[in-house]
DNA sequence: CTAGCCAACATAGTTAACCTAGTTGGCTTG
DNA sequence: CAAGCCAACTAGGTTAACTATGTTGGCTAG
């Protein structure tokens, strides 16, 4: 799992876990998985959902507790929703189109074509 | 540097950086110093330069520009440093790996010489 | 002089390892 | 039985190393 869309992996993950919190299939007050079941569930380092939660926690979706979990925030305490979730939707619909383009692109040319434009 | 105080480094040189920006010590459109100047100058690892200059981005405070440095915006541009923020830097990023697929596209339809088209 | 190669430096992403600190539950000891 | 220790699991922070990719400027070959 986790890309190969262009897009980083610890975003890819911090976007899935978001769109489950904000889907309300996280809902509020649950914890998340650990970081060792999420490493192990996108297939990914621990640091890269290290990195994730970071981001996360940093938004204020999730408050992570040491020794007990992370928990997710109440929806209402956070300002997250309305159309800025609407925005992020179009966001992330994009960015799966333009990664799909971009792997044409890049699978019909091929790896080193001179571009010396300077 | 980097105290001491339980915040940790990472956000301590966030936080430090944050305020040079907006106290216009550094101004928009100038580069933030190298990673590695960074790291000398706060007494800190690589790693947690990176973490600090990783939230400003996200943020949308700073911009990277790989093989360049990282740009302080524009302060009109990036008013709240929140979920509008990274909204926009994702529609930058979107903006640049477009830009990127056209060129190609384009560089591809007038010089048609035999680039392997799968 | 021009074109192209190439080294140096930049951000960015990923991984792995180690340490701290809080929580919990079981086990041992008195 | 009760108290306390201890092992296991949790998040969080830090560091180091490696890879990928982009930019720039200098050097060299023609």
């Amino acid at each position: 799992m986790v890309k190969n869309t262009g897009r980083p992996g610890y975003l890819q993950i911090a976007d899935d876990l978001r769109a489950q919190i904000q889907g309300g299939s996280l809902a509020p007050g649950t914890p998340l998985p650990s970081t060792a079941q999420l490493a192990e569930q996108y297939d990914a380092s621990l640091s890269v959902v290290k990195m994730a939660v970071g981001i996360l926690r940093n938004e204020g979706l999730v408050i992570g507790q040491q020794g007990k979990g992370v928990f997710v925030r109440d929806a209402d305490d956070s300002p997250a929703a309305g159309e800025v979730a609407e925005l992020r939707a179009a966001v992330q619909d994009l960015s799966v189109r333009l990664a799909k383009v971009e792997e044409q692109l890049a699978t019909s040319t091929t790896r080193r074509s001179g571009r010396g434009s300077r």
